[in-house]
DNA sequence: CTAGGGTTAG
């Protein structure tokens, strides 16, 4: 029934005096013979799209006595509840006057709970379905788990899966797939392993799950390696386009670009390359892998280049350092007709920040707001900030942080820690500080470059201090740890790692590479190094950071020239670039390492950024 | 006895 239909049912309907059949004449003139009077009322439901026609069939319903109707009251509710009209509150006054709810309409409300702006109602709903006796089936639970989800309630998660055990649900298998994403949102991945483990039946969407709980709890590598753990004869279960979306972000992180390449000819081979959110994925893939060719390779093949696709690429080749290309690309976006939003511009933002264009990147920051009404996040904030502190407008940086509309958050306070390590701002840095302890949020990495700080000023007191302090509220500090990958297999190292199997040979090409990178002239960095030793001392403890291991292990184990990329989880030190510096001239490799906060890619001596870091 | 459940792009 088109609208205008509904419209004139409408009409007739609220001036019709005839109920005597409980069904308006209306009703009957308009529609086939086949149809009962009850039917085309669901029908008007059903086609309902505006409110005020919403309240006309609720009034109707009232007139008729149609509130009894199990079937009206279900369709009403799904209406109200799910259709565009969506109001919650609505939906849940009317449930209220229903005296005896069946199931059905307790899991309309459930579902419609779950997805609302309120998700938490949901489990009281739930409670209260409990409470008069009813029992929930499988799709009660499922609704009631999509809530916690929403609000990452573990303990509401833990009750229902007690009372799914106890209602005998425990084999369906979506019941069961949701739960594990609960378990996965929760950080629980040991529990969401072991419901995947006890799963009677498990189709493709029970793997994406667990690989998505991989992915999502720090366990990358083997996010990756259920890639071909699923395919094997034991299990035969092919991976689909989710699968390969999550393989490419996983890809991403680990810097493992030859996985990421048999990831795409799968794609390929399966006829999934027409997806635009699996190209999009490819192109972040490939730019995070540092292959800025392979990513623009794919996005030029695109038909449909859409904000994410544009985006992508901006940010792909930003943190690749091409950042005038970037902005370049931005402006042909604009001429393609595509529109920006607010990830556009930390792309672009970001593009400005890593080729240190200050003024640009102000006059976007400007324009974003004013011209695409894109309101400034916090993750734009972070690129200003990044982009002012390391141009060295320390205080500058320091104002728009305290003039922002929302709250800073510790990452944006220790971008700005960063630009003081760069610029040797010590007072600043202690007042950084002060606000990251503010906010409860510090971290071992902040006092890291504290000392990082202290240490380049040959405040050797201070730096005692600090340690002290760190020992004192036992803060850990994160392991650095590099990646490298190998024939598709990701080899990881930490600071003095010897558990690869090839250590000897790895320590003794590192050894080897520091003795020839000193006739080059190479000269360990002991500046940022942590402990005030003697300088023999520190040369030696610096020679065994994990990008050195990973670098020396590179060098090892592939052909000459070939290039060496490395991905580092925290900020490479300024010892570790010199030497990759260093490296790539001497041993004529072209070394790239990408760190947490951007790419380094060294050739013939040289980093791309020029100094500028 | 209607219809309603899981993963997922930059």
């Amino acid at each position: 029934m088109r609208r205008a239909a509904v419209s004139r049912h409408l009409s007739s309907l609220s001036s019709s005096q005839s109920h005597h059949l409980n069904v308006p004449v209306c009703f009957t003139a308009n529609i086939s013979h086949t149809q009962t009077p009850k039917q085309s009322l669901l029908d008007l439901i059903k086609s309902c799209a505006r409110r005020s026609h919403l309240l006309q069939i609720h009034a109707h319903i009232v007139r008729t006595s149609l509130v009894l109707e199990p079937i009206i009251c279900l369709q009403f509710l799904s209406l109200v509840a799910l259709s565009p009209l969506k109001s919650i509150s609505y939906s849940s006054r009317f449930f209220d006057q229903i005296a005896k709810p069946t199931t059905f309409q307790y899991n309309t409300m459930l579902r419609a709970y779950s997805i609302s702006d309120s998700p938490e109602e949901g489990f009281s709903m739930y409670r209260d379905l409990l409470r008069r006796g009813l029992r929930a089936d499988a799709l009660a639970s499922s609704f009631v788990i999509k809530s916690c989800i929403r609000v990452s309630s573990l303990l509401g998660g833990i009750q229902v899966h007690a009372r799914i055990l106890r209602d005998g649900h425990e084999s369906d298998s979506r019941l069961l797939t949701t739960l594990m994403d609960l378990y996965s949102i929760c950080g629980k991945c040991d529990e969401a392993c072991k419901l995947f483990d006890e799963m009677p039946k498990r189709d493709v969407v029970a793997w994406n799950v667990l690989i998505s709980c991989c992915l999502h709890n720090n366990r990358t590598r083997d996010a990756v390696s259920l890639f071909d753990i699923m395919r094997s004869e034991t299990h035969r279960c092919e991976p689909d386009e989710v699968t390969c979306l999550l393989m490419l972000q996983a890809c991403s992180n680990l810097n493992a670009l030859e996985f990421g390449e048999r990831v795409h000819k799968y794609i390929e081979e399966h006829g999934y390359d027409g997806a635009s959110n699996l190209c999009n994925s490819l192109i972040a893939m490939y730019s995070r892998c540092g292959c800025l060719d392979k990513a623009y390779e794919v996005f030029k093949g695109m038909k449909d280049k859409n904000v994410v696709s544009w985006s992508a690429m901006i940010s792909g080749l930003a943190v690749n350092g091409y950042g005038r290309e970037a902005i370049e690309a931005f402006g042909e976006m604009q001429r393609m007709g595509v529109l920006p939003d607010d990830q556009t511009f930390t792309g672009v933002l970001c593009a400005c920040s890593h080729c240190g264009l200050v003024d640009e990147g102000m006059v976007f920051f400007d324009r974003m707001s004013k011209d695409f009404g894109v309101v400034p996040n916090i993750h734009h904030y972070g690129c200003l900030v990044d982009l002012l502190g390391r141009a060295g407008r320390l205080d500058q940086a320091y104002q728009l942080i305290l003039s922002m509309d929302i709250k800073p958050d510790s990452t944006i306070w220790r971008t700005l820690l960063g630009g003081c390590r760069i610029h040797g701002h010590d007072a600043l840095a202690e007042s950084v500080i002060g606000h990251l302890i503010e906010l409860k949020a510090q971290e071992a990495g902040d006092y890291v470059l504290l000392m990082n700080i202290y240490s380049s000023a040959g405040n050797w007191e201070k730096l005692t201090e600090v340690r002290k302090f760190m020992k004192e509220k036992a803060i850990q500090t994160t392991p650095g740890c590099s990646t490298i990958e190998l024939k598709g297999v990701a080899h990881e190292f930490v600071v003095d790692d010897v558990s690869h199997p090839r250590k000897d040979e790895i320590y003794k090409m590192l050894d080897e590479i520091n003795g020839q990178l000193k006739i080059a002239g190479y000269v360990a960095d002991v500046s940022s190094e942590l402990h005030n030793l003697g300088t023999e001392e520190k040369g030696h403890a610096l020679s065994y950071h994990s990008e050195k291991l990973a670098i020396a292990f590179g060098v090892l184990a592939t052909p000459p020239g070939t290039p060496i990329r490395v991905a580092k989880n925290l900020r490479i030190c300024v010892d570790c670039h010199n030497f990759a510096m260093a490296l790539s001239g001497v041993y004529n490799r072209e070394v790239i390492i990408r760190d947490r906060t951007r790419f380094h890619h060294f050739r013939e001596g040289r980093c791309s950024c020029n100094g500028y870091w």
